[in-house]
DNA sequence: CTGAAAGCGCTTACAG
DNA sequence: CTGAAAGCGCTTACAG
């Protein structure tokens, strides 16, 4: 009995055919490890056939450079890592796709780590990336006034914070919230709403007084009075539809003639509170969110104007700036606040576009 | 003036302090690499004193291993790459956060990949994990019926689907859309429910035909009749509406006193039509859902009884189940459906508890 | 118990 | 134009 027969028997694991290497490529084509290397690097000069024939042989034997070898020596590994506290959310999902496919294009793999708001599970993660070489960090959080329990102080690779809190000595790129609010505004003073109210999240967080300053600053440029103050609850549905049951007690004169709402949750909440006792949006009273949470908003009766924070672009535009810092470019610091972009569909009452 | 001023003046970026490696712990210690190789990894036999002596000054030191170093020799890169065509969607979210906390406890780190749905940008994804070296992949998809556009053929490492299309000769987790439509209904009959209808997604996919077996088979072993057929349409909130509206016109003895959707959007449609026209969910007729989205099963009005894939779960094992594999462990080739779980809220008509 | 040497798969000066 | 050599930071037989 052969060693084949044997490996029959005892159900020796399939040896997986051994990769294929540099060297086997430069055996095959009959040239040294090193001009096989500069050929497929496109480095040094040699005469296009030379060239021509390692990049074929290289090709029929399905070569696949090993990125960790070739890490090793460049000082690059061509990774960075993605550090979030929103794993299950909905902030930084789009994040994550606009900064992965930006980075495909340009050869870099993100590593996706969840620190789940705990300092010991980010303590880990932050390790792994330093262990495994990574070119940078993107940090990226679910509101811009915290910051994910992590010590990034003496790392040996740059950094870019998205969506999160951070210093005037870091960058960093959060959405425009004074901005994104104050257009929303405008755009109902524009459809001739005079009396408009604003329902929004907690106190506790930095978005809700850069909305309600928008808010304030579009009726003060427009010489219209607010309607009220801010009206703060939860980030909820439930809230929303509160303050719409509250908004049916008061006589038709005291009403407000649009609403706009700190989320897209507030604002749904709202609507359904309206419709259910007869108040017509927007005829009645128009309404806007903030979000743009796409299935949601587009699913709300009427369908919802909502702000868009732009979240895909704003993954794409930090993992750019991180490749800057990695390649040596120098990035200003401080923090970008990114435009946001107000989707209209029905519930602001505007003319079907 | 000397080559600080100089640097001083010309804006040198700051040089990163060299890594330390393995030889400046070495040398520090007053070792060779190897033995500072073995003790830092608990290898070969040494005095416990020099093994701490080593140690400490690694730790003194902050030296982190370079694991592109480590995988070049062991063969084991200790990263694995999750590729999903669902990077905006809420179902490859909880999977990819557990499996990424699943691996993080065995130093294992995720590389995201989007796929898009783009066979081009499937291509350039998996030769990046190729080049990179991950030890295995794991291949997320959005519906069981459906494989991402990947050549997965004559890959050099292990493969795990989770809820996606996948081979018999596949290793592949996804959920059991039956067993957790046939629990759901079961539910509704013990409560009381007799007449229990079927809303639900479109014909095209599969789990629509395993949800809607579900739902007969509890009815069949309760000797209790269909109520009408499966009634299908999209997954949206739009068609639970029309759906909604629909029943009311029907005199209240022709109607179900139960409705089993087949996702959360249909039911919360349904359930805001039904209000809307003075129905009184669950007193007079109950709903139950399909995919216990949370923010969303948790706002509807009353608060939705739903069917959850547990899909976090399902990224673990998987997770697993791959590790497994790297490991030289053989796993039985097949399609695993992984248990659902009934989350009852007040949408059934459940007391509560 | 400890260390010198070879090697993982590459790239990059440097000779020829 | 092409190749031999050194080296990236580790681990692992193998001597001593």
């Amino acid at each position: 009995m052969d060693a084949e027969d044997l490996a029959d028997l005892i159900d020796v694991p399939e040896p997986i055919a051994a990769r294929v290497t540099i060297r086997d490529v430069a055996r095959e084509a009959g040239v040294s490890i090193s001009t096989a290397s500069k050929a497929l690097n496109d480095q040094g000069r040699m005469t296009p056939e030379t060239r021509d024939r390692i990049r074929t042989v290289a090709q029929t034997l399905g070569f696949t450079p090993n990125a960790m070898a070739r890490a090793l020596v460049s000082q690059r590994s061509f990774t960075i890592g993605l550090l979030t506290n929103d794993t299950y959310g909905r902030f930084t999902l789009p994040v994550a796709a606009g900064l992965a496919g930006a980075m495909v294009d340009r050869g870099v793999s993100v590593f996706l780590c969840a620190l789940e708001d705990d300092p010991e599970r980010a303590r880990i993660n932050l390790r792994a990336m330093q262990e495994k070489c990574v070119d940078g960090l993107i940090v990226a959080g679910k509101r811009i006034d915290r910051r994910p329990p992590l010590d990034l102080a003496r790392l040996p690779m740059p950094v870019v914070h998205v969506n999160s809190a951070a210093a005037e000595s870091d960058i960093a790129f959060v959405p425009d919230d004074f901005g994104g609010a104050k257009a929303a505004v405008a755009h109902l003073i524009a459809l001739g709403r005079r009396r408009i109210a604003h329902v929004t999240g907690p106190d506790s967080f930095a978005a809700v007084a850069l909305r309600a300053e928008g808010w304030r600053d579009a009726l003060g440029e427009a010489d219209l009075p607010c309607f009220g103050v801010a009206e703060r609850g939860d980030w909820s549905e439930a809230f929303g539809f509160a303050v719409g049951c509250r908004l049916i007690m008061a006589p038709s004169a005291d009403r407000p003639d649009a609403v706009f709402c700190g989320n897209d949750q507030i604002a749904r909440g709202l609507i359904d509170a309206l419709t259910l006792h007869g108040i017509r949006v927007p005829d009645d009273l128009a309404v806007v969110g903030y979000d743009n949470w796409e299935i949601f908003a587009a699913a709300t009766r009427p369908p919802l104007t909502s702000v868009d924070m732009a979240l895909t672009e704003l993954g794409r535009i930090a993992g750019a700036a991180l490749l800057d810092l990695v390649g040596g470019t120098r990035v200003e610091p401080g923090i970008r606040r990114m435009p946001c972009r107000l989707v209209v569909r029905q519930s602001c009452g505007a003319p079907a576009n």
